[in-house]
DNA sequence: CGCCTGGCTTTAGTACGCGCTAGTCAGCGA
DNA sequence: TCGCTGACTAGCGCGTACTAAAGCCAGGCG
């Protein structure tokens, strides 16, 4: 089972697809283990660089080349704050960008919750009525989308 | 803006995860490029050998080391089939796991359509009805999750 | 003045992803 | 029997991700 093509995609022959597909470009500037550990610890709450250090288990080498690679992208910004009687500190907070990515970490929780026997599962509920959450494709008209229904054009 | 914690991760100190948080699995087991290419011309509906290969732009070495992890993780499982005439040969199919990361492969898609300019868009529509459609979190009830009407438990 | 802490940078080294080239093997078709 | 095609496998080399350990720097505090 799967997609439905149209457009471009449906004529096209066994040419690749190039590095303009937005799945290319997305693995490119975040699917690295360090992106994905320090998106998780941003959403898990950190903004400081020895928290995300501390908590993603990176060293801090790896996570300072991370967090800055991350800034340029502008999936984190990079904020000076000052707390009363210490020095200019910087904290790193999620942009617009970075919040957007959500579905695709938690997509790759789910994933492995339900078929990677070695994770030990998260659950995940809603704060409003404390039902259980997934990820999952859902058109404007409030349908579950499965694969088979999922048009997808170039 | 961030989700929030339950259970063992709110009472977490800084300590890393460690490598049995789901999302850490998720990533070592289909993190990098050639996997993530070769799901992406699953979906769009490749099954044999030479097509992955030509489809993904990845080299044949690379496709054919990449479907053996696949099909070893039960990503995908390769069963062999027969043309008239022809000889037997084998295709690649998506198993229940591999379908059940197309939310994380059409999130990245969807989070470069929207913040990665250098991405040529795609567009996800319903079969059903034609309307356009999202990756996103929505709790059994129906609701769209916001990441801080998110809970995490551990 | 000198220590300590937060926030990095540097250096040195390992491992792996991926590309390129070449070689292999099975079986159909000529 | 020979070659061709589909489906790989093997070997080499580059670049990057990541680790470990050490060093650096600013500023508040004793």
């Amino acid at each position: 089972m799967h997609v439905q093509l149209a457009g471009r995609l449906a004529r096209r022959g066994n040419e690749p697809l190039g590095e303009h597909c937005p799945i290319d470009v997305a693995v490119q500037a975040v699917g690295t283990r360090s992106a994905i550990l320090l998106l998780r610890e941003a959403y898990y709450g950190a903004t400081r660089f020895d928290d995300f250090a501390a908590r993603s288990g990176l060293t801090e080498a790896t996570t300072a080349g991370r967090l800055k690679a991350l800034v340029e992208q502008g999936v984190l910004e990079k904020l000076p704050y000052q707390e009363p009687g210490q020095r200019k500190r910087y904290e790193y907070k999620l942009t617009a960008s970075g919040e957007a990515l959500m579905p695709v970490v938690f997509a790759l929780a789910q994933w492995s919750n339900e078929h990677q026997a070695a994770a030990a599962p998260i659950k995940l509920s809603h704060s409003g009525c404390d039902a259980p959450v997934t990820i999952k494709a859902e058109c404007s008209e409030g349908h579950a989308v499965e694969m088979d229904q999922l048009i997808v054009t170039s």
